[in-house]
RNA sequence: GGUCCGUUCGUCUAGGGGUUAGGACACGUCCCUUUCACGGAUGAAACACGGGUUCGAUUCCCGUACGGACUACCA
């Protein structure tokens, strides 16, 4: 069981946007296939027909793609256990569904929802909560309380029915969780669980169970809200016979709320004013849900980031790349408790990851308008002041962008006479800087300021004011020396005249 | 309500019967600096509570509290 080859899946459902605790899921997923030598599988559970979201299946491969998770088998690309969509698989679920009737371990049932809901209410109302198990069944409208050539007459004439799951009576249903070791539950709060739908469709419990033993998926790695569904499935190996091969389980703890209790939503993102999806999403109104990409999240930062909620290396190694998380992930260093989604970390990543980068890259895909050299100028100026890369697009535009107005506070509090002579000194000697770079105008500028008489600090504040307009900004000189000689004259001769009517 | 899972700084977490309970983010202060940022240094900040077990419990056990998930012909 344990040395079979490893094989893990990643079994979304083609819903809408994947939800960034979906991508972490997957991401635990690839890397124990990796680290272990094995394989990837994408599967599409697409068994809901009423939830299925047009373009959801290429979103969830796109995004996969995007932060570095390649899939070795599955929709996509294929495989020896193709078709790996559920809609497609249809067909073979109603004979498992079959074979576990025939063993008596299923059975039809014929109770419309209505009469369950009403059922559900009454016992709700008064404070209790309806089971359809071993207590109930021999009451309700089934295949158990029928007799065989009620069933046949039924089934004939078409009556809707499901096919219900007979957990069997008594047990203790014990199962090892990797994350969460043994966990124990009494086979009399399992539900007899619909396993095929009226309309032909398998339930999650039936297709996933059936799908992992014909994939052969040697690890369930999911999040914990399947956690209480688990006895369940673990029921349903037995009944088919395949405990021997039945995967093991790993349950994820959830991603919360970063304030408050609860599990991460789409409201929660939004609030925050950060993203919940990988990628940018157009939901089928038109509306769309910005992606961390689009936000401009690094996919190294983003994949650091996931990683590190609810796993650590249990190093001091903050920075890890996807290498080497392969190399240091694993299951039992996996946290039991959720973790609070907090996007200050990711940012923070975020900035490292992109202090990494290199200026040219950078600079090629944010500046692409600008000479190259510039660019890379531009781009080194900005890069470890900004949290994002299109930042570098923005600062650009402002650094390159002649002031349109002067901030006055600064202004106010630094215009004196050492800053009005220092500049105009400054505006004199401009033209005789021969080659205008950083060093060369900082000496030309302090020797000048010397020879006056004025303390560099003096004036340096209104220098920035008079070229950029703001009192806060990335290295003078360096901006000077991009922008030009001409102009900063230009800039200079627009201060010295705006600068004064200020006061 | 029932079942299951959980609980170390504000957040992510390390640790684990005897520790000054460690790191990172965020926050404060200082240094660097023409400003801001980066960087460096530094500070404040945690074992939910109550019982056991033990020479000793934050660590093991049991309760309680609190939180979460699930409780669909959704996944």
């Amino acid at each position: 069981m344990s040395n079979r080859p490893v094989r893990v899946r990643f079994a979304p459902s083609p819903t809408g946007g994947l939800h960034i605790g979906g991508v972490r899921t997957a991401l635990y997923n690839y890397l124990l296939a990796k680290q272990l030598g094995g394989k990837m599988l994408l599967r599409i559970e697409d068994t809901d027909q009423t939830r299925f979201v047009e373009g959801a299946e290429e979103y969830i491969i796109e995004a996969l793609s995007w932060v570095g998770i390649t899939i070795d088998e599955g929709v996509g690309v294929g495989g020896p256990h193709a078709p790996y969509r559920q809609s497609e698989r249809k067909a073979m679920y109603m004979d498992y569904a079959m074979q576990l009737i025939n063993l008596g371990k299923a059975y039809y049932a014929f109770d419309t929802p209505e009469e369950l809901d009403a059922m559900r209410q009454n016992l709700e109302s008064e404070g209790s909560a309806f089971q359809y198990n071993a207590a109930t069944r021999t009451k309700l409208n089934n295949s158990l309380t029928l007799s065989e050539a009620e069933t046949k007459a039924k089934i004939e004439i078409g009556t809707p029915y499901v096919i219900r799951f007979k957990v069997p009576p008594k047990e203790e249903i014990r199962f090892k969780d990797i994350i969460r070791d043994w966990v124990l539950v009494h086979s009399s709060t399992v539900d007899d669980k619909v396993l095929m739908k009226s309309d032909g469709m398998p339930t999650y419990h039936l297709a996933h169970a059936v799908d992992d033993h014909l994939m052969e998926i040697s690890h369930v790695i999911r999040g914990e809200e399947w956690l209480p569904s688990a006895p369940l499935h673990v029921l349903l190996y037995r009944a088919f016979g395949w405990e021997s091969t039945m995967p093991q389980f790993a349950h994820l703890p959830l991603l919360l709320k970063p304030e408050g209790n609860g599990k991460l939503s789409k409201r929660d993102a939004d609030a925050g004013g950060f993203p919940i999806f990988p990628l940018t999403w157009t939901m089928p109104d038109g509306k769309q849900a910005i992606g961390f990409r689009e936000e401009g999240y690094l996919k190294e930062a983003l994949v650091n980031f996931l990683a590190f909620l609810g796993w650590n290396p249990g190093t001091e190694q903050e920075m890890f790349s996807m290498d080497e998380l392969i190399t240091a992930f694993s299951l039992e260093r996996i946290n039991k408790a959720g973790a609070k989604f907090d996007i200050h970390k990711a940012k923070w990543y975020n900035q490292q990851y992109l202090k990494l980068s290199s200026d040219e890259d950078l600079a090629k895909t944010y500046l692409p308008d600008y000479e190259l050299d510039k660019a890379i100028k531009l781009t080194h100026l900005f890069k470890e002041r900004v949290t994002f890369p299109q930042e570098i697009t923005q600062e650009t535009a402002k650094l390159l962008k002649i002031p349109a107005t002067y901030d006055e506070a600064t202004v106010a509090s630094k215009w004196n006479v050492d800053a009005k002579n220092g500049i105009s000194a400054f505006q004199h000697i401009l033209p005789t800087i021969e080659n205008f770079v950083a060093d060369e105008i900082k000496h030309a500028l302090s020797d000048e300021l010397e020879k006056l008489g004025i303390k560099m600090g003096k004036m340096m504040q209104m220098l920035r004011i008079a070229i950029m307009g703001t009192g806060v900004g990335p290295d003078l000189m360096l901006s000077m020396e991009i922008m030009g000689k001409d102009e900063v004259k230009l800039r200079l001769e627009k201060a010295l005249f705006e600068l004064p009517k200020l006061l």
